[in-house]
RNA sequence: GCGCCCGUAGCUUAGUUGGAUAGAGCAGCGGACUUCUAAUCCGCAGGUCGCAGGUUCGAAUCCUGCCGGGCGUGCCA
């Protein structure tokens, strides 16, 4: 059961009596676990507000509460503290018992499914098939994939689909690629690997001729009025206001730093473009096809247009592409329900501009079709001037697909924070357009940093990829398990060492807070010690290992309906910790904040880490209390065996 | 210019619509191994929660101003 919620019930029904319904909702809000062990388990602080509003004194309100208070079958009696704090201290056979209960419970362990499922579309990971991956992919997936198994398993219906961009750019470079440079033989024996060499090749090309003629131009013709600026700021006298001159210190100095920061990136465009022209093949490819920008983009469009043999070439290549993104969540172990990528919107997007412009929520300004939004300075377009939709329009047709289709009750958006004002936009739009029931939510997350606290990037300044990162830390992983003395094989030694890197990498996005940018470190991530997946599937290898060292038969122990007893002040801070596992859960669904769950992991494995300090399990003193005690070891094997699934991190029994 | 977000111990960070003495981990110091997996555990030390005001029984959390940083901002996604 979830207890918090059951509490902050029976607080509502006690508060009913004394203040209005909402005010009671609001108040029974205010019964939360307990910072410090000695302020009991839970604490309810609603009498202090309530008090207040009554013109009460705050301890006589809280008497009354505890008056009209029914909790007995949970807690001992409520005891008031401080200023009008209600402490409340679990009783110790209520623990027992839903502990015996959560043992007996082999599907969920106790957890209860909320009481009233909803309906989630979750959209995320949306990669471009064609390109590889890359690590900014890593927290959109991995992040959505956890809240997709956290929605479930508490008892949702959910629907996870991965929007993927299979209409764009990507492919006209691949298809001029294949119509100049294919290597038939290649393409024959490994299509995926040869469309990927075609698509890196060509998007090569193109990058060196747009850096080239445009962006290195470009970029000098900024740094040229960047450094106007800066004279022209450096000539003005300072004024003498020492405030406003301060201020204009500062207006320098951040002058001074972006010529700087222009100056570097023009350094590394040189550098790119140099390298090309350093390989004397490539720089004459390069030569022989100067306009490659305009016909890749013409190929594009030739698609989108419906030309017949970029179409083909398109329904060829799409499958291959779409494997090779498999390969990458083939190793990451995530599943999703549909994949259906932009193309799949492609005909569908006249009709979404030609009922907002029915509606009149769409107007013509300069050409394109806007529509614009109250509290917001730019319209959100959804067809430019060349008739062309964008990906505002993809996403309008997306959300009436998806109503159409599941009735949600809500869209989740698992997207990056740089794309907010984007998602502001659609979901003002979407509720304009009649979509005004649905809960519309852009669960977004912070940047990916190096460890120098600059977005993660290669020396060269390109997007780390995805593959090589797991790679890279599975490859690290291995040293820890070969380390180990209890792994007899090397075949086992990799499927641990898989296990730990890959896990590394998805619980360090998992439990740092979403909201934050986070700093990537192999050697935190990998951590045999702290709040880590490595030392998470250690504890579970832990408290598995003494089973087999005991000689204990755990199916049987489950079914035999032995007692628990809690005696030690260990054990019983285990228990309490146990048996939050459902609250937990569903504050994980509520917030959708994956970190909650991985922060009760880390408790709970220090709590079973301090029980297993001090109490002896299989050389108890007696029977009773050994069978007990493993039946605790069971139940937290299971919680973070539970727990680490759903948030995609596989376990061994031993490492 | 405007908008959104962030600033917590040397480092990485948590902090449940405002709750009791701001929690962890790493690094540092000191303890515990004839082991139930010491890949661990226990303890100590380390904080003007960016700064200054305000709101109130109570502020890291809410409001205002300032300082420092990131991101976004009409036809990319």
């Amino acid at each position: 059961m979830n207890l918090l919620a059951t509490l902050r019930d029976r607080f509502r029904t006690a508060l009913a009596d004394v203040a209005d319904d909402a005010a009671a909702g609001e108040l029974a809000e205010l019964v939360l676990p307990s910072q410090d062990a000695k302020f009991g388990d839970y604490q309810a602080n609603c009498a202090m507000p309530l008090g207040k509003r009554l013109g009460q004194p705050p301890r006589e309100v809280a008497a009354a509460l505890i008056e009209r208070l029914d909790v007995a079958a949970f807690c001992e009696p409520p005891e008031i503290a401080g200023p009008g704090f209600i402490n409340l201290r679990l009783k110790d056979e209520w623990l027992a018992a839903t502990l015996a209960a959560a043992v007996a419970d082999s599907d969920r362990s106790g957890v209860a499914p909320v009481a009233e499922p909803r309906t989630y579309v979750l959209d995320y990971s949306s990669p471009n098939v064609a390109k590889p991956m890359h690590v900014g992919h890593i927290r959109s997936t991995v992040i959505g994939d956890a809240l997709y198994k956290v929605l479930a398993f508490v008892g949702h219906r959910v629907i996870s689909d991965n929007h993927i961009g299979d209409w764009g750019t990507q492919f006209g470079m691949i298809i001029y690629g294949y119509k100049h440079f294919v290597d038939e033989a290649a393409i024959a024996e490994s299509p995926v690997a040869e469309l990927g060499r075609l698509y890196r090749y060509v998007n090569r090309l193109v990058d060196y001729h747009a850096t080239k003629s445009q962006a290195i131009p470009a970029l000098e013709d900024k740094i040229a009025a960047a450094q106007a600026t800066l004279d022209e700021k450096r000539a003005e006298p300072l004024p003498d206001d020492a405030k406003a001159k301060k201020k204009a210190e500062k207006k320098l100095r951040q002058a001074e730093g972006a010529l700087t920061d222009l100056r570097n990136e023009l350094l590394a465009l040189q550098a790119k473009t140099a390298e090309v022209e350093a390989d004397a093949a490539l720089a004459k490819v390069a030569a022989a096809h100067a306009d490659i920008g305009k016909a890749v983009l013409a190929e594009t469009a030739a698609l989108h247009a419906g030309d017949g043999a970029n179409r083909e070439l398109w329904e060829r290549f799409l499958p291959a592409c779409r494997a090779e993104m498999e390969a990458t969540y083939d190793r990451l172990g995530v599943k999703f329900d549909h994949t259906l990528g932009e193309s799949f919107y492609e005909d569908k997007l006249a009709a979404v501009v030609d009922d907002l412009k029915a509606k009149q929520l769409a107007t013509e300004s300069d050409g394109a079709q806007c529509v614009f939004l109250e509290g917001f300075d730019a319209p959100f377009i959804v067809q430019k001037q060349d008739g062309a939709f964008l990906y505002a329009t993809t996403d309008l047709a997306t959300i009436a697909y998806r109503m159409e289709t599941w009735s949600p009750d809500a869209i989740l958006y698992v997207v990056d924070h740089r794309q907010s004002l984007h998602f502001e936009q659609l979901f003002a739009t979407a509720r304009q357009w009649g979509y005004d029931e649905v809960e519309l939510q852009h669960i977004s997350f912070g940047t990916v940093l190096g460890e120098d606290g600059r977005p993660y990037k290669t020396r060269t300044g390109s997007a780390v990829g995805l593959a090589g990162l797991l790679d890279e830390a599975v490859d690290r992983a291995q040293a820890i398990a070969e380390k180990s003395d209890v792994l007899t094989s090397d075949e086992e030694r990799r499927t641990v060492a898989k296990r730990i890197g890959i896990g590394a990498i998805k619980y360090a996005d998992l439990a740092h807070n979403r909201t934050s940018d986070y700093k990537f470190s192999y050697d935190k991530m990998l951590a045999m010690t702290g709040n880590t997946a490595a030392y998470m599937q250690y504890s579970y290898a832990r408290v598995h290992g003494i089973f087999g060292r005991g000689g204990v038969d755990i199916e049987q122990l489950r079914t035999s309906s032995a007692p628990i007893s809690l005696v030690e002040p260990a054990e019983r801070a285990l228990a309490v910790a146990l048996v939050q596992f459902t609250e937990t859960l569903h504050r994980v669904a509520a917030d959708y904040r994956p970190n909650y769950l991985t922060d009760y992991l880390f408790d709970l494995a220090s709590k079973y880490a301090s029980f297993f300090e001090n109490c002896p399990v299989l050389k108890a003193p007696s029977d009773e209390l050994r069978i007990s005690r493993l039946l605790l070891c069971d139940l937290t094997a299971r919680t973070i065996g539970r727990g680490l699934s759903l948030l995609g991190i596989e376990t061994v029994d031993r490492m």
